[in-house]
DNA sequence: CATGTTCTGCATCGATCGCTGCAGAAGGGG
DNA sequence: CCCCTTCTGCAGCGATCGATGCAGAACATG
């Protein structure tokens, strides 16, 4: 049997819909969901109105598939922090993430999970309920991995994994918004050093 | 000799401005400054466009004094944290004060001065730097007090005062998105406690 | 070739954006 | 009373918002 058709019938799309989702993030990233318009995002898509609509739904749609991308890629740091083998591990790997990915030299600064749509009108609720899901889950990542540290006595029997993600989180969430102002990656990063020099805090 | 005249020649305002200004404030921290349309806002305040136009100037120009009136308002508990006695003290008073302002009952949830513009397109720019000094403003008062704090012996002479403000408005900011993110206040505030329990961190 | 399907370019939709012109209303001073 | 100043209500400005209708182009299939 075939394993799949190599042309689907019909005209052929005119561009590469993957490094069009990567323009429409960048512009999300640095802009926020009500900061960019339709014309923003399709002038740095390379693609028209109507071509943006047929391929990826609407606006709100297309800013759930950005944050998709930005998840895989970008903020892909927090799954892979989530595997070191000790809490103080996957804590200094989600700094270090954060630090590297919202001070990138080139491209936006800041978290798009955090800037994109923190504060909004009622037009773009869905982007922002969007972020407030998106943010509850790397919470409960951050949680659910403490629990298991406890579990497994890399952490005191007497922590509170959830209490101990939201300070993670908090902390997270800060370094965005100073990078998102414009401070520096070396500064963070020493922020973060120093932040983890007692660990468990609590 | 008099004082002031009781009243300015021409048609007296029909509204009271500081009213008016509070309830700009309020669409401000709730929806932001993008998300804020004029639309909501004079509807908020009671007043047409003209009379804000009028009082206010214009959009940006209603932001400005609205973060004024915030600064003085809501977030006066900053000022009021840095006379006390100790870093410790100071940090103490600005954490719970972060947490109540950022979860008030009624009222917005999280920080003007962080979800108001945070993310912006081009045309709101202006806020949005407005916002990046607001915040800067706040970094520089707190890396003050501590550098007197150190000088004063009340922290450690090995101490970084920027890299301890840096740590401090870091969380603050932390919370103030897990505000908005819908978190509850004795959750917040109970991690601030454990963030507070060995002090200073580095 | 014809036919079917999908994508693109152009023009545009109604709604809303921030903002303003203008005439009249509401006060004080003469 | 008239004159001056300031504020308000109404209407509407040009621009931009997100989103579409439609005709034709570009492919596969027969």
């Amino acid at each position: 049997m075939e394993t799949r058709q190599r042309r689907p019938i019909g005209r052929p799309r005119g561009f590469d819909a993957d490094e069009a989702l990567e323009r429409a993030l960048l512009v999300f990233w640095e802009q926020g969901y009500e900061g960019a318009s339709l014309a923003n995002l399709t002038d740095a898509m390379g693609i028209s109105t109507t071509s943006m609509y047929a391929t990826f739904g609407n606006k709100e749609e297309l800013f759930r598939k950005a944050l998709e991308r930005y998840t895989e890629g970008p903020s892909a740091y927090l799954a892979r922090a989530l595997d070191e083998p000790t809490a103080l591990g996957v804590v200094t790997a989600i700094f270090a993430g954060t630090v590297r990915t919202t001070t990138r030299p080139t491209g936006p600064n800041g978290c798009l999970g955090v800037q994109g749509a923190l504060a909004t009108g009622d037009s773009s609720r869905g982007a922002r309920d969007l972020l407030v899901a998106w943010r509850d889950s790397g919470y409960s990542c951050i949680r659910e991995r403490f629990e298991r540290a406890v579990d497994d006595g890399d952490l005191p029997p007497e922590t509170n994994p959830a209490l101990l993600a939201r300070y993670v989180t908090a902390l997270a969430y800060g370094i965005a918004v100073q990078a998102a102002s414009g401070v520096g990656r070396d500064e963070l990063q020493d922020m973060a050093d120093a932040a983890l020099r007692n660990w468990p805090p609590c």
